[in-house]
DNA sequence: AGTCAGACTTGGGAGCAACGCC
DNA sequence: GGCGTTGCTCCCAAGTCTGACT
C-alpha cells in the first residue's frame, strides 16, 4: 500500500460527522442489554462529553501560548531540554487557563443541570440511538460492499456483536485481503473529503499549535525518544533478522509454554512480522536515531543484539545464586527451581526457618562524626525479615492487630476578638461554624484556587449550609464578603510559628515524637509496624485537581461516630474518644487497613493504613514486581498476539489489539470510565476522537499519531509517535464516522481489556505494563549508561539519566520548582569561578614546571604540588558541572513517582553493589526502609 | 452481564527540617 | 550563627482493579 495523501489529510476523518453520537458513546456495550440505570448513564455520558470537547479546546489554544514562551526560555539547553519545555508549558498553560476559565465554568455548571433535566429524554431516546447505531454500521458496512461486492464479511459487522463473533468464527481468511482492500478504499476515499469544512478552524489551530511545538522541541534527543520510541518502527522493519535469537526466541517460547503459559492462540506466522523483527527490539526500550555519545543507533542495536543473548541466559545466574546461598540441590526439576525463584511472594517452597527480629546493620558508609554516627544508631533498628518467611496463601493478611486508633484533627480555635469579617463593609461576628469555614477560604485567598468559578460557587453554596438562618439571610453575595484580616491573621500566625524560638521547637518535635510513638505504630503479628497516615484528615476546603467540578466544597470535619476501626478480637480495642463512640469495631482479618470513613465531598471511603517499610505493603510490592518480571518472560507471545490482533475481523478484537498496543509501548494507563462529577481526564481505554490526531507524514515519518490529552490530575500527554501502518489504519477505521467527542475505542473498556490480558498471562492487568517497561527500561538505559570506569558522581548522572528515562516514559511531570533559574544562575557562577581557579592552577602549573626543569628538587617538589592541586580543582568543577546538567535536567520531571512505584528497586540495588556506589546515593532513609526486602535480597547480578 | 463499593496503588505539591556555605 | 537551598515527609487526590451484589 502506498502513501497516497499528504500528512494532515488524516485529520479531516475526524471531523466526518454524520449518525448520532451516542452510537458510539454506547458502543462499548454494543448489543448487550443493559440495566436502566446504565442506560441512562450512557446517553448522559454523551452530552458531558460535547461539554469535555469545548473544554479541551480550550486547554488546546492556551497551550499554544505557553509552547511558544517556553521555547524562548529553554532556547540554550542541551540535551533532554526540549521535551521538558512541553511539559513545563503545559502546567503553566493549564494555570492560565483555570484564570480564565470562570464564565465558562458556570456556562457548564448551568449545562449540567440541564442535562439532568435532559437525562429522562435521553433514556427515552435510548432505543431512538441504538437503531442508530445498528444504522451506521450497517451504513459502514454498505459502503464496504460497493466497493467490494465479496465483502459478506462486514455485512455481518452490522450486527450485534456476539452475531458477529458467531458468524466471524465460521468465516474464511479471506476476510484479511478484505480488510486489506477496504484500508486501500479508506485511502481514496479521504482523498474525496479532503475539502471537508470540519478539518477547519480546529485542526488548523491545532496544527499550529503542533509546529510551534515542533520547533520547540528542536532536534531529537534521548529522552523524547525514549517517550516516542520514534525508531519502534525503524527497528521492527529493518532490523536484520538475528539468526541465532530466533533460534532461542523458538526455545524460550517453548519453554515459556511449557511453564504453563496459557496465552491465547499466536497466529504469529500469518503475521506480517515475524517475531525475530522485534524480539530484539521490545517496545519499551528502543534505539535512539541520531542522538550524541550514549545513543548511536549502531551502538544501541549491537547492545540490543547483546542484550537479546544474554536475556535467554537470564535467569541461570539468579538461580545458581539462589542455589548456592540456599545449599539446595534442585538440579532435576527446572519449572520448580524457576518457580522457586519468581513466585516466592506467592509461596515459597521450601519452609524457612521463622525468623526472629534481627539487627540490620546497614550498608551506610558514614564517616564516624557524631551526627552520622547517631543517624547510624537509628538505621540499626529492628528489622523484621518477613521476606525470609513463608507466606500466607489464604487472603487473610495478619492473625493479630492491636492500635491506638487514629489522631482526630485538634478543636476549632475561634479567632481572637480583634480579627473581624465584613460583609459589605460592615463587620459581622459570625457564629462559629461559619466562622470556621471562612478561616478555610481566607487561608486560600493567595491562592490561585479562589480566582475559579467553580471553586467559588461550591464554596458560598457550603458555607451558607453552615451558616445561622440570620448569617445566611444576610450573607448572599461572596464578592461582597471581605476576608483580609482573617487572611493576614493566618499569615501572620505561620510566620510566627516560623520565627519559633529553638526551645520551642524542640518542645513541639519532642511533643509530635510522643504522638507518633502511641498513635503511629501498631503490632500485627507480633511485631510493631509503623502506620503510615495516622492523622484523620482535617476539615477544610477540597482542592480537587484540574478541572474538578467538586473544587471548593467543604469537607466536613470526620467524627469518631463517623470511624470505622479494624483489629483483632483479642487485641486491646482502641477507645474512642471521651464522650464518642465509634461508628463500628470490627475484625477482619482479609484487609489491611486500620481504620476507615467515608468523605463526605465524593462520597469516597478513605483508611489509615500502614507504612511502606511494612510487611503488608512490601509483599505486595514484591509481588507486583514478580508478576512484572512473569510478564517478561511472555512478552514475545503478546505482543505477537495483539499484532495479529490488529488484522482481527471483529472490530471489538481490533480495538483491544490496538489500545493494548499502546499500553505496552507508551507505557499509557488503563483509562477507566470516569461520572462527571469528576475532572474529565482519560486513560487509553477511554480516549476520544478528539484526543489524536494521525498524520500520513510527519516530519519526515510516516503514520504519526499525535496524543494530546489530559491523563491522570489532569497532567498533559503531549506524544508524536511513529506507528505501524497497520495501527495507523485500524485507528482511521475506528475514527471513521465519529464525533470528536467520541470514543475512540468504543466497543473496549478497561474490564474486558484485563479479563482479555488474565487469559494470556495469571495476575496480567493493563497496569502491569507500565510496571514492566519502566523497570526493563530502567535496567536497560543503566546497562547502557553506565561506564564502570567512571567516579561515583558520573555513575549516579548516569542511574538519574536512567531514572529520568523511565519519568519521561511514564510521562510524570512537575512544575518547575521555584528558584530553579536562580539556582542555577548562581551554579553557574560558582562554575564560572571555579573555571577561572582551574585557569589559574594551569598557568602556575605552567610556571612551576618551566621552573623544575631547570631547578632544583625544591622547585620539582612545588611542582608536583602544583599539579595535584590543578586535579583537585579539576575534580570539584567536573563534580559543578555534573550537577549542573543533573539539575537542569530534572527540572520539569518528577523522578520520584517512577523510582518509589515503577522500578524494581532489586535492579538498583544490583547496579550500586555492582558499581560500588553507595545506596544511600540513591535511596534515602524512607525508601531504603521501604525496599529493605531488596536491599537484602538482591545480589550485583540480580537480573529484572 | 453490568454496576458499584471497597481496597489498594499512584501521584504531585506544600511546607518544613536539614544541610551547606560564608 | 545566619541564610539560602535542597530534599524529605506528609497530605490527600486520583487512579486501578476486584469481587459482591443485582
Amino acid at each position: 500500500m502506498s502513501v497516497e495523501n499528504p500528512a494532515s489529510d488524516n485529520d479531516c476523518d475526524a471531523g466526518k460527522v454524520n449518525g448520532n453520537k451516542s452510537e458510539h458513546v454506547n458502543g462499548v456495550h454494543n448489543g448487550y442489554s443493559s440495566s436502566e440505570k446504565h442506560k441512562s448513564k450512557s446517553s448522559h455520558k454523551s452530552s458531558s462529553k460535547d461539554k469535555h470537547r469545548d473544554k479541551d479546546r480550550d486547554h488546546k489554544s492556551s497551550s499554544k501560548h505557553s509552547s511558544s514562551s517556553s521555547r524562548d526560555k529553554d532556547k540554550d539547553k542541551e540535551k533532554y531540554s526540549s521535551s521538558k519545555s512541553h511539559s513545563s508549558s503545559h502546567k503553566s498553560s493549564s494555570k492560565d487557563k483555570d484564570r480564565g476559565d470562570h464564565k465558562d465554568r458556570s456556562d457548564k455548571n448551568k449545562e449540567r443541570s440541564d442535562k439532568e433535566r435532559d437525562r429522562s429524554d435521553k433514556d427515552k431516546h435510548r432505543s431512538d440511538k441504538e437503531k442508530h447505531r445498528e444504522k451506521s454500521d450497517k451504513e459502514r458496512s454498505d459502503k464496504d460492499k460497493h466497493k467490494h461486492s465479496s465483502s459478506d464479511g462486514d455485512k455481518k459487522s452490522s450486527s450485534k456483536d456476539k452475531d458477529k463473533e458467531r458468524e466471524h468464527k465460521s468465516s474464511s481468511s479471506s476476510k484479511d485481503k478484505e480488510y486489506k482492500s477496504k484500508d486501500r478504499d479508506r485511502d481514496h476515499e479521504k482523498d474525496h473529503h479532503r475539502s471537508d469544512k470540519h478539518r477547519s478552524d480546529k485542526h488548523s489551530s491545532s496544527k499550529d499549535r503542533h509546529s510551534s511545538k515542533n520547533k520547540e522541541k528542536g532536534s531529537s534527543d534521548h529522552l523524547d525518544k525514549i517517550k516516542s520510541e520514534s525508531d519502534y518502527q525503524e527497528c521492527v522493519v529493518k532490523e536484520e533478522p538475528m539468526q541465532v535469537n530466533e533460534a532461542e526466541v523458538k526455545r524460550e517460547i517453548k519453554e515459556e509454554s511449557e511453564d504453563g503459559f496459557t496465552g491465547a492462540n499466536t497466529t504469529a506466522s500469518s503475521c506480517d512480522y515475524s517475531m525475530s523483527q522485534f524480539k530484539d527490539e521490545p517496545l519499551s526500550e528502543l534505539p535512539p536515531e541520531e542522538d550524541s555519545e550514549e545513543d548511536t543507533p549502531l551502538l544501541e542495536r549491537m547492545a540490543a543484539k547483546k542484550r537479546a543473548a544474554s536475556e535467554s541466559e537470564e535467569d541461570t545466574p539468579l538461580l545458581q545464586r539462589k542455589k548456592s546461598k540456599k545449599k539446595v540441590k534442585k538440579e532435576t526439576n527446572y519449572d520448580d527451581d524457576m518457580e522457586d525463584d519468581d513466585d516466592v511472594p506467592k509461596k515459597k517452597k521450601k519452609k524457612v526457618e521463622k525468623t526472629r527480629p534481627v539487627k540490620v546493620k546497614t550498608e551506610t558508609d558514614d564517616g564516624p562524626s557524631p551526627t552520622k554516627r547517631k543517624k547510624k544508631q537509628e538505621e540499626e533498628q529492628e528489622v523484621w525479615k518477613w521476606w525470609e518467611e513463608e507466606k500466607k496463601d489464604d487472603g487473610t493478611k495478619w492473625t493479630f492487630l492491636e492500635h491506638k486508633g487514629p489522631l482526630f484533627a485538634p478543636d476549632y480555635e475561634p479567632l481572637p476578638e480583634n480579627v473581624k469579617f465584613r460583609y459589605d463593609g460592615k463587620i459581622i461576628k459570625l457564629s462559629q461554624d461559619a466562622e470556621e469555614v471562612a478561616g478555610f477560604y481566607a487561608r486560600m485567598l493567595d491562592h490561585d484556587y479562589t480566582t475559579k468559578a467553580t471553586f467559588n460557587n461550591n464554596f458560598f453554596a457550603d458555607w451558607r449550609k453552615v451558616m445561622t438562618h440570620e448569617e445566611a439571610k444576610l450573607i448572599k453575595d461572596l464578592s461582597k464578603c471581605d476576608f483580609k484580616e482573617m487572611s493576614a491573621y493566618f499569615a501572620s500566625v505561620a510566620e510566627k510559628n516560623r520565627n519559633r524560638t529553638k526551645e520551642e521547637k524542640a518542645a513541639l518535635k519532642a511533643k509530635n515524637e510522643e504522638i507518633q510513638k502511641e498513635y503511629g505504630f501498631c503490632t500485627i503479628d507480633g511485631h510493631k509496624e509503623k502506620i503510615g497516615n495516622f492523622r484523620i484528615e482535617p476539615p477544610g476546603l477540597f482542592r480537587g485537581r484540574g478541572e474538578h467540578p467538586k473544587m471548593g466544597m467543604l469537607k466536613k470535619r470526620v467524627m469518631p461516630e463517623d470511624v470505622l476501626i479494624n483489629c483483632s478480637k483479642d487485641s486491646k480495642i482502641p477507645k474512642a474518644p471521651p464522650g464518642h463512640k465509634w461508628k463500628e469495631v470490627r475484625h477482619d482479618n482479609t484487609v489491611t487497613w486500620l481504620a476507615s470513613w467515608t468523605e463526605n465531598v465524593q462520597g469516597q471511603a478513605k483508611y489509615v493504613m500502614l507504612n511502606p517499610s511494612s510487611k503488608l505493603k512490601g509483599e505486595k510490592d514484591w509481588q507486583k514486581y514478580e508478576t512484572a518480571r512473569k510478564l517478561h518472560k511472555c512478552i514475545d507471545k503478546i505482543r505477537d498476539t495483539y499484532r495479529s490482533d490488529w488484522k482481527a475481523k471483529e472490530m471489538r478484537v481490533r480495538q483491544r489489539a490496538v489500545a493494548l498496543y499502546f499500553i505496552d509501548r507508551l507505557a499509557l494507563r488503563a483509562g477507566n470510565e470516569k461520572d462527571d462529577d469528576q475532572a474529565d481526564t482519560v486513560g487509553c481505554c477511554s480516549l476520544r476522537v478528539e484526543h489524536i490526531q494521525l498524520h500520513k507524514e510527519k516530519d519526515g515519518k510516516e503514520y504519526v499519531v499525535v496524543f494530546d490529552f489530559l491523563g491522570k490530575d489532569s497532567i498533559r500527554y503531549y506524544n508524536e509517535v511513529p506507528v505501524e501502518k497497520r495501527v495507523f489504519k485500524n485507528l482511521e477505521l475506528f475514527m471513521e464516522n465519529k464525533k470528536d467527542s467520541d470514543d475512540l475505542f468504543d466497543r473496549l473498556n478497561t474490564q474486558t481489556l484485563n479479563e482479555h490480558l488474565k487469559d494470556l498471562m495469571p495476575g496480567l492487568t493493563a497496569k502491569v505494563f507500565r510496571t514492566y517497561n519502566a523497570s526493563i527500561t530502567l535496567q536497560r538505559q543503566l546497562d547502557e549508561l553506565t561506564d564502570p570506569d567512571a567516579s561515583i558522581p558520573e555513575k549516579i548522572l548516569a542511574y538519574n539519566r536512567a531514572n529520568r528515562a523511565v519519568a519521561v516514559l511514564c510521562n510524570h511531570q512537575r512544575a518547575v520548582p521555584k528558584g530553579h533559574s536562580k539556582s542555577m544562575e548562581a551554579l553557574k557562577e560558582k562554575i564560572q569561578a571555579k573555571r577561572d581557579q582551574v585557569d589559574e592552577a594551569e598557568e602556575d602549573l605552567r610556571e612551576a614546571t618551566k621552573a623544575a626543569k631547570r631547578g632544583s628538587v625544591k622547585e620539582k617538589i612545588a611542582c608536583d604540588k602544583k599539579k595535584k592541586a590543578l586535579e583537585r580543582l579539576k575534580e570539584q568543577l567536573k563534580k559543578l558541572e555534573l550537577q549542573e546538567t543533573d539539575r537542569d535536567e530534572n527540572k520539569t520531571i518528577a523522578l520520584g513517582t517512577s523510582k518509589l512505584n515503577y522500578l524494581d528497586p532489586r535492579i538498583s540495588v544490583a547496579w550500586c553493589k555492582k558499581h560500588g556506589v553507595p545506596i544511600e546515593k540513591i535511596y534515602n532513609k524512607t525508601q531504603r526502609d521501604k525496599f529493605r526486602w531488596a536491599i537484602d535480597m538482591a545480589g550485583p547480578e540480580y537480573i529484572f
